[in-house]
DNA sequence: TATTGTTATACTCTATAACTATA
DNA sequence: TATAGTTATAGAGTATAACAATA
C-alpha cells in the first residue's frame, strides 16, 4: 500500500526527531532541554511559570529541567526584580553562543530541504504545509480522538 | 519574522505528537507502545530482538515495553516454535480492535488534512512532501549535526 | 562462541500532591 | 487567599553491563 501524506508527515516527524536526538549524543541536552532554551531565546528571561505555560508541562517538570540545564552551564537563575518569590531564568553565554549555531543549521537545513522540491511545485508546496499546519491546529485545539473506551469497555 | 517550511513541519510533528498523547491519555498505551503495535501489526508475532531493531531501541527496552503491553493485555509473549531462547510477542484481539479503528481514524485524518490543500495546489503538494521525505531520509542515513563540540569547547 | 531475553542499576521526562515563602 | 517554586513520590522510556539459558 502506498503511503499517505499522513504516513509521510509522520515519517517526516520521526526523521526530524531523530535527527535531534543524534545531534544532542554524547551532550547533556536534551529534547525537551533545547525546547526551553528555544522559548528563553524568543521570549527573553521568564519565570518558570512561563515556562511551564510556553512547553505545555508543569511547574514541577519545569523545575527539574531548568535544574538540569543550570548544572550543565546552559541557563541561570536569577532573583526577579519585582517578586521575590519568581526566578527570572537567563540564558548563559554558553547557551546564546550554541543557539546561534544551531540556528545557522535550522537555516541551512530549511533550504537544503526546499532545493530538493522541484522549482515549479514549490509555491504549492510551501501553501500545502501552511494550509495543513492551520488545519491540524484546528483539529488540535478541538476535541481530540480517545482510544479510551475501547481500552475500558 | 515568517516561520519557514522548517518551522511548520516542526509545528506539525508537534501537533501530530501532542494529538496523539491526548488520544492516549487516560489509557495505558502510550506513543512508545503503540509504535511497537504498529511494527507487530505490520511485521507479525516477532521476536523481541527483531522489535528492537525495527523500534531502533535495545532489547533491554524492549522487554520493559512488552511487559507494559502484556500486563494490559495488548500483547501475549508466545513461545518461539524452533528456538527456545526466543519468544514471538502477538497481538492480542483487544489490540487488533483497537488497532483497527486506529487504522480507520488514521485514514480520516488523511482526508481530512488533503482536503484542507487548495485543490489546483494538491499534486505538487504531494510530490514536495515526498521529496522533504526522501532528502530528510538521506540526510539523516548520512553524518548528523553534532553539538558535541559546542558542548565540550 | 554467539544470541535471546532477563535482572540490576541509573538517568531523564512527566505528573500529582503537599509544602514554604511571598504577594 | 493566591501564586512561585520547591520537596516527595511515582510511572514510563531509555541505556549499559552482567548474567542465564539456549543455539
Amino acid at each position: 500500500m502506498e503511503p499517505t501524506i499522513l504516513d509521510r508527515l509522520l515519517a517526516i516527524s520521526s526523521l526530524l526527531q531523530r535527527d535531534a536526538q543524534r545531534a544532542f549524543a554524547g551532550t547533556s541536552l536534551t529534547e525537551a532541554r533545547v525546547h526551553a532554551l528555544w522559548v528563553i531565546r524568543h521570549a527573553g528571561p521568564s519565570t518558570q511559570q512561563t515556562l511551564a505555560r510556553a512547553l505545555g508541562t508543569t511547574p514541577r517538570s519545569v523545575s527539574a529541567l531548568v535544574d538540569g540545564l543550570a548544572e550543565t552551564g546552559y541557563v541561570e537563575r536569577r532573583p526577579h526584580p519585582d517578586d521575590r518569590r519568581a526566578v527570572l531564568v537567563t540564558l548563559t553565554d554558553r547557551a546564546d553562543k550554541m543557539m546561534t549555531r544551531m540556528e545557522q543549521d535550522h537555516r541551512n537545513l530549511t533550504a537544503d530541504l526546499l532545493s530538493a522540491v522541484d522549482e515549479p511545485d514549490r509555491a504549492a508546496f510551501e501553501r500545502g504545509v501552511d494550509a495543513v499546519f492551520w488545519r491540524l491546529s484546528e483539529l488540535v485545539r478541538r476535541e481530540a480522538v480517545s482510544y479510551d473506551d475501547v481500552e475500558t469497555r
